[in-house]
DNA sequence: TCAAAAGTGTTGTGTGTACACCCATGT
DNA sequence: ACATGGGTGTACACACAACACTTTTGA
C-alpha cells in the first residue's frame, strides 16, 4: 500500500483471548479471570493478553492457557477474530480469540499475574464481563454446539478412561436434551473408534460400569452425529 | 499485563485479505491481483490491504472487495487469521482473511491502486502465489467445501434467476462429483426455499428451462446437504 | 427429423427413532 | 431385599440412492 497514506493507518495491538471449556458436576463451565488492572479492574474477563514479539498466534494462545491452568497438548483452536474499533477503551485492539477443550481433572487453575482471581463458571450463570468477552463467550458456546454434531472433538472433554455414560452426558450438557441411551450406543460404537478396557467402574451400589477408550487420538468428521 | 515488558510486545500491522469465489465457464474461480510494489513484486496475490484506523475489519473486508470488484452487500465472511512471525518479509503483519461468493455478472474487474492487474484463476489451474496466500486459499476452498453441506450460502453464487440445472452445476463444481438431477431436484425443492418463476430460458436448440427464484434471501443451516 | 438438454416416479436399502425390561452391585 | 444405574433388541418410518424414458425446442 502506498507509504504516503500512513496516517490513514494505525498499528493496532493484538491480543489473543481464550474460552477454556471444562465440564464440572455435570455442567458446561469455562475460566474465567479477575482483572487486576484497568480498564475493567476487578472485573471477570476471558484470560488473554497481548502477542508477543516473534510469537504465533497459536502459540500465544497456548502460552495463556498454560499460564491459566498449567496445560499443554491439549484441543485448541482458532474460534474468530474480533476487531471493531471501539472495543478496548485503551485504543485499537484486535483480538483473535481461542477456544480450548479441557477434561476437568487436568486443570490446574491458577490467576497469572494479570488476575486477582480464577476460576470456572457455569455457562448458564457467569457474570457480567469485560470488553466484548459475552459476545466472545457466546459465539464460542455457538461453534462448539455446531462442531459436536458433525466432529469428535468434544471428546477432549473426557479423560483417558470413561464410561458411556459419561461420554453420553457430555453430548447431553452440551446439546442440551436428553439422548436415548440404547440408540446412543448403537451409534457411538458402531463408529469403531472406542476400545473397551477391562476395568470397570466399582464402588458403587449398582451395577460396574464398563470403562472404555480411544482407539486413536486423531479428530475426525463424522457425517451428522445427532 | 505487565507495562514494564513492552519491549518484549510488538506492534503488528494488521491486513485483511480476501479470496473471491465465483463461477465461470463451469468452474470455480477466484480473483487475483498482480502485485505493483515489492515485496512479491510482479507476483499474483489475493485482494488485500491494511486496516485503516477507527475501520472495523468486515468493513476493511468490504471495502477491499469493493475497490476490486465494484460490488457491495454480496456473502462475505470471516475465514480465518493467519500469523506467523516471518509471513510478511517487511515485519510482523497479521491477517484476517474472508471469503466472498458472487455472482459473475455483477463483478466489474478493475486493478486497484496496489496493483498492475487484476483476474479470474480457475482454483484447479492458478499460479504461484505472494506471500502465505496459497495456504490462505486453500483453506478457503476447504471451508466452501465443507460449508456447501449443510448451508445453503453458495447460492450466494446464483443470479437472481437461475434454472435448476444450473443451480445443479454450483453443486458439482465445488462439490466435485457428477449429481443425480431426478434425486437432486426432488430434495432441493423439498426445501421450499424456491419458488419458479414464470420465464423461461429460450434461445438454445433445446428443450426451455423454467427459471427459479429465492423465496428469501436469508442464509439456512440444512441438517445435511448431500 | 435430429440433436440437445429439460423434465419426471418408483423401488430397494440403510439409518434414525421410539420404546421396556433384566442385570450386577453395595448396603 | 432393595435401590441404583448398567446394559441390551426390535419394529416402524423416513431419507437416500439407483435407475430410463418422454418432451420441447431450434436449426
Amino acid at each position: 500500500m502506498a507509504k504516503n497514506k500512513t496516517l490513514k493507518f494505525e498499528n493496532p495491538k493484538v491480543t489473543v483471548d481464550i474460552i477454556i471449556f471444562t465440564i464440572e458436576d455435570n455442567k458446561l463451565k469455562t475460566l474465567l479471570i479477575k482483572r487486576k488492572s484497568p480498564p475493567f479492574k476487578g472485573k471477570w474477563a476471558l484470560p488473554g493478553g497481548f502477542l508477543k514479539k516473534d510469537e504465533d498466534i497459536y502459540n500465544a494462545a497456548q502460552r495463556e492457557l498454560n499460564e491459566e491452568t498449567g496445560i499443554k497438548g491439549v484441543y485448541l483452536e482458532q474460534l474468530y477474530t474480533f476487531g471493531e474499533p471501539k472495543r478496548d477503551p485503551r485504543g485499537r485492539v484486535v483480538t483473535v480469540a481461542y477456544f480450548a477443550l479441557v477434561p476437568r481433572e487436568l486443570m490446574k487453575i491458577k490467576a497469572a499475574d494479570d488476575a486477582t482471581d480464577a476460576k470456572l463458571f457455569s455457562i448458564a450463570d457467569s457474570p457480567v464481563l469485560a470488553f466484548d468477552h459475552r459476545k466472545i463467550l457466546n459465539y464460542a458456546l455457538y461453534r462448539i454446539r455446531n462442531k459436536i454434531q458433525y466432529t469428535n472433538v468434544i471428546w477432549s472433554l473426557l479423560s483417558k478412561k470413561f464410561t458411556l455414560t459419561e461420554i453420553q452426558k457430555v453430548y447431553e450438557i452440551i446439546w442440551g436434551r436428553r439422548i436415548d441411551k440404547r440408540n446412543f450406543r448403537k451409534k457411538l460404537l458402531s463408529l469403531g473408534l472406542l476400545k473397551s478396557a477391562k476395568e470397570t467402574l466399582t464402588g458403587l451400589r449398582q451395577r460396574p460400569a464398563k470403562f472404555y477408550s480411544f482407539k486413536t487420538t486423531k479428530y475426525v468428521e463424522l457425517k451428522r452425529f445427532f
